[in-house]
DNA sequence: CTGACTGTTTATAAACCTATAAACAAGAAT
DNA sequence: ATTCTTGTTTATAGGTTTATAAACAGTCAG
């Protein structure tokens, strides 16, 4: 069993030299370094990674925390939002359905683009650690991505090769398949470090021919089950 | 954000009543009654878990604990060996490569007593925690399917369409998408909380379909640029 | 230069967690 | 019944964590 990175608490090279006061700054610049800084320091220790730890990092003192945010549960909240609102990129649906670019390219582009976003190891073990708690927020994404991911792109791979009307669970579901593995590459990549044998692009390039392959085929047994 | 469900410390239902003094066990029975719980409470709280919270559950003080484990560290060794070696069935890959049956149905067998395995909330909760803390048994779980499953498949995938001889790295990564992607819908149903619309059983049979007709198509550009 | 404002630190309380040692008590052996 | 063994509890040490309150100090206004 590897032995967990021990959290930093105690001073730099030299013990006997105490760390300099922090600069003065203002509220709304030490919010946001506190923010960016927590969003590595729990993805690094988890959310149980202590208060001290965060402030040794910031070069600050712990209680400081405490003025910017009310409790722990509250900075932890603000590290969700930050994470999965502002990672989210409202250009990734015009993207997908873009019909002046063939559909193979452009889901290639969403892809490398999609991948680019979430595929940080940051964001991956907090994604984990709110599946893990089951909370809202992380209910929120995965929602959003069925709803201007997941059901746009089943549109269009029907537009391309079949009739169109409205989208059935089952196309969802078999669309799943695809997605997931895609994602499943990023946490094989980042969290288990069980690193692929070939790089992100390649693997996406192939992934999504193979997709269309299996739609444009029109004899394969899945696409006569839908 | 919902909360998290609070660590049960406190005594039953009467406030005033305390908790009756627990039986007396054989050691081995203690043992094994410490273990079980440990798994569904780390599973629920992670492996910061309290050792107290794990002896209410039980109905026991927490020093006892210390009696049966060595340290928490042990305790939670002993769970990963429980879960990950205690889960892993070597039939499985006997199952794979039984050359008397055909491979769809092979397959579909292999992966619904796999996925029997696998997508319970506990198996995967420990799962996840172990990968997060980049733990050295998740990494033999990764290399072990890897080695025993996904190797094997490939081969097998091959015998069944094409010419044999070792498997290529890329193979091995085609079918990673795959088996990701069956891997993913566990963590949907079990974790995020966010129900697949088909069964299992229903999506694994059409996923396998789908995996085939795209090796038995031949021209996919998938299987071309292998 | 002086005073006021407020960002930062020091000091510390209160809760909790792992782990140990000694006391207690349930059941088996005599 | 009495004694012995050992499973279980009580008591508690020692460390860590979140959080609060008061003291300190940098900076700007006048």
């Amino acid at each position: 069993m590897s032995k967990p990175k021990k959290e930093a608490v105690g001073a730099g090279p030299d013990p006997a030299e105490l760390p300099p006061r922090a600069k003065r700054r203002t509220p709304d610049s030490r919010r946001e370094q506190i923010l960016e800084a927590a969003i590595l320091h729990f993805a690094e220790f988890g959310f149980e990674g202590g208060t001290q730890g965060l402030a040794t990092r910031l070069g600050v003192t712990q209680p400081l925390i405490y003025r910017y945010f009310r409790s722990k549960d509250d900075l932890i909240k603000a590290v969700y939002d930050r994470v999965f609102i502002g990672g989210w990129r409202n250009e990734w649906t015009a993207l997908v359905t873009d019909r002046t670019k063939p559909l193979r390219k452009r889901l290639i582009e969403f892809y490398l683009a999609y991948t680019e976003v979430i595929f940080q190891r940051e964001w991956l073990l907090i994604y984990l650690h709110s599946s893990i708690k089951g909370l809202d927020i992380h209910r929120w994404w995965h929602a959003f991505v069925e709803e201007h991911i997941i059901s746009m792109i089943c549109d269009e791979l029907r537009g391309e090769v079949r009739d169109r009307g409205s989208i059935t669970p089952d196309e969802i579901e078999a669309y799943w398949l695809f997605h997931g593995g895609i994602t499943y590459y990023g946490f094989r990549r980042e969290i288990y470090r069980a690193p692929p044998r070939i790089p992100l692009d390649v693997f996406v390039t192939r992934s999504v021919d193979s997709l269309l392959s299996g739609y444009a085929g029109g004899g394969g047994e899945f696409a006569s089950q839908l």
